[in-house]
DNA sequence: CGAGAGTTTGAAGGCAGTCAAAACTAGTGG
DNA sequence: CCACTAGTTTTGACTGCCTTCAAACTCTCG
């Protein structure tokens, strides 16, 4: 189930090929409960390759629900359109994690996934993993709390939203990330944002004025260095104090 | 396992015993996916019974996560407490619907749960309903789909809470109760919010005062008549245009 | 290089928050 | 049964944070 690996594939030096077992991501993909054996069942079910350039859409909403999807490498957005055609950012995915969970309910998908840079996933048919599921009950317990940490991200968002001010969000924010890449053996004070100032202040529930205004304020402030989209945490400290809120 | 009947039970018409398949909720509790003869199965491991008063807690926040739980009448808050202490309400939960399932992650709670009136709860242990799934692949199903209706949902919040005024924000609540309530056959323009107003401002991020602020506005239009906490909703559509958003 | 998108900065205005106090409700015990 | 108190809700006046509007600046990539 590899042949549909698209040839020009992206100056992307990870082996599209690898298998779970052999996935350097796999410690935060797949967390300690699928044994050695039974990876290669995981592995036959799971599509690789599939290399997205930025802007292109992993699905749409409204898109008949099939897999869920891991991201291998680069950064995903995740979208919802309201009433008035306006969108709402929901998440940003880097590599790892798992989007697309949001679809299971109505077997349609309430989001749209958007690449913010080339970026490689994982295709997991849900049907398929729902039968392994019955054979591997670890497996199935992974999802369930595959999905719970969704559920809990989304409610430390909201509360995010609902109680901090705009300085608290965007610290937040970046406080998230720097975990995130720290997790992954990159760097927790220096990295590049995939995403624009548009993309955080939709995200965080502020204008794009509001989140650069922040971030001058922060640089200002010596706790960050802001070069574009390359930021360094240059006060950590300085930067919790600012987040005033718990980050996962 | 029946032994755990309180005996003071509130003054509620509906026999605490009725199993899931006379349950006159079990439409919205469990939809479709189970089969009847599995019911018999699901009843075994369901612990009734436990009611609870105004202002008692269901689990708390740290407590070890061993259930999830379905309402049979009344009406429970979930609550997040935050790094300062503060707490934000992360939802409501009507008859017919599951909570508890943001502890699954951690194995342990992240909200506490709290009854707002006199409530009763069917227990659901989940290990136990994690090995029923096993063998009732409906069963499994079902659950992925309670959790992504919680994502769903929670990601409904975060729209909410990102794009819209204080206005559509409890005009939206309000049709959201409206509509959960006239799944349940009752009336969708007259009903009582078991939530203060203080639990109201905090779910949709918005102080007592504005929420109060806005109920007033809205009864001055004629769009509710607001009489404490009884609420009538005397114009529908004019409800749904200050609302402006998608609920669900 | 040039056009369009993205980012930054400034000035002004509005919506919801804060502070304060009155009106009302509910629960308690004499 | 009523008096009393604590808590909830409502209303008003003022403040402030973020948005809106506007314009200059910068980067990216055909």
């Amino acid at each position: 189930m590899t042949s549909n690996i698209i040839s020009k594939s992206p100056r992307c030096h990870h082996n599209p090929q690898v298998s779970c077992g052999d996935c350097r991501l796999n410690s935060i993909c797949l967390p300690i409960s699928v044994h050695v054996d039974e990876l290669d069942k995981l592995d036959e079910i799971i599509q690789r390759g599939r290399p997205l350039h930025k802007g292109d859409y992993l699905y749409h909403a409204n898109d008949p629900f099939t897999s869920v999807y891991a991201v291998r490498s680069g950064t995903i957005k995740s979208i919802r359109i309201t009433n008035d055609g306006e969108e709402q950012v929901t998440g940003f995915h880097l590599p790892g994690e798992i989007l697309g969970m949001d679809g299971i309910a109505q077997n349609v998908h309430t989001n749209s996934a958007i690449a913010l840079e080339t970026t490689a996933v994982c295709e997991i048919p849900f049907a398929r993993m729902e039968e392994l599921s019955i054979k591997i009950p670890s497996l199935q317990r992974h999802f369930f709390q595959l999905m719970s940490q969704e559920i809990t991200a989304d409610q430390q968002l909201i509360t995010l939203l609902s109680k901090n001010s705009a300085e608290e969000r965007v610290a937040s924010m970046l406080l998230s990330i720097s975990t995130r890449n720290h997790r992954r053996h990159l760097s927790a004070t220096l990295f590049r944002l995939a995403m624009s100032r548009a993309d955080m202040g939709n995200y965080l529930g502020l204008t794009v004025e509001t989140v650069s205004r922040v971030l001058s304020r922060f640089q200002k402030q010596g706790v960050l260095s802001v070069d574009k989209k390359e930021i360094e945490i240059l006060d950590m400290d300085g930067l919790r104090k600012a987040a005033r809120a718990d980050v996962c």
